[in-house]
DNA sequence: ATAGTGAATGTTACAGTATAACAAATGAGA
DNA sequence: TCTCATTTGTTATACTGTAACATTCACTAT
């Protein structure tokens, strides 16, 4: 049992928070979330763990009989854009962001075992960040905080 | 002009010191630095750049004619275990590390104009970030944390 | 109406990154 | 010398991502 197949997660109702979000967010900023878009987003959203792009193109296909690399690559970059999803980049991977509505940092905690990603805001870490790369004088683009290890239900198990 | 490129830099001495404190580290911990290993090792510190696993394999090819991907994705391989380099997970690039001798966690600054990276132990962020997992109930592995922007020699030249 | 425009998608081909699996060589100790 | 573990050679392939051009579609200015 992972954190989020716990009885407390509803995870139909957290994705379906999720897609209306994105729908509603999408009709804000006159972007269009096309049925292609929507099903990338939704399929990313069917777990918490992280996604690789090959495996939503083979679970795209059923659906979009086209469905080539381009398709994939072009939808996760919109939704990346958009901030409704987040590339992992130690894993080569994409899971959903449901933060998407304010501008954020983001760390994610990463676990080994059941492979779930959590995003979490952490204020005092960015913080931290500021102070550290104003000593170094470095002017901040964007943010990468990929913490791997073990989350709190597998940790408790093992 | 890069940040270690400027004149207070002396490159030849920085590697010298990196490369003989390989060798001592590989030979307190009884393993090897083989040619092949100590060449990739060489060619990653050649600059401040992170390095492509296929440039070094381009690079290495006068130098053992053999070479092919797994040569060097071994030594990498080696070579990371061993803390004498790290991976850049958001450039699928490697630099060479100047703090092997004392565990560390990892905190790198990437120039987008320069391309060069700094490696920062950030004693504040990591203790943040240990108090923020430990919130989570997290029982932390491993970390990347890789933060994209200007460094400060570039940031004034823009 | 329709021709032009921009956004999105289709399509082909390929570039770039990484590893599996097995063979051969090497070197140190029984 | 034999044996075992480590390292390297070799072949093949899997996985990840993008360039470039064609097509479709909806909107809108004429």
């Amino acid at each position: 049992m992972t954190l989020h197949d716990s009885p407390k997660h509803n995870h139909k109702h957290c994705v379906n928070t999720a897609l209306a979000m994105a729908q509603q967010l999408c009709l804000e900023r006159g972007v269009q979330l096309t049925p292609i878009r929507y099903q990338v987003l939704e399929l990313i959203w069917a777990s918490h763990k992280a996604v690789k792009a090959y495996e939503l193109l083979e679970q795209v296909k059923p659906l979009q009989m086209a469905a080539k690399p381009p398709t994939i690559y072009r939808a996760l970059e919109f939704l990346s854009e958009q901030g409704l999803i987040h590339r992992v980049e130690s894993l080569n991977a994409f899971i959903g962001c449901r933060c998407s509505n304010a501008p954020h940092e983001q760390l994610l905690l990463i676990c080994k075992n059941c492979q779930e990603v959590e995003e979490r805001t952490a204020p005092k870490v960015m913080q931290a960040l500021s102070e550290e790369f104003n000593d170094a004088g470095f002017i901040v683009h964007s943010k990468a905080i990929e913490i791997h290890g073990l989350c709190s239900q597998c940790a408790v198990q093992l």
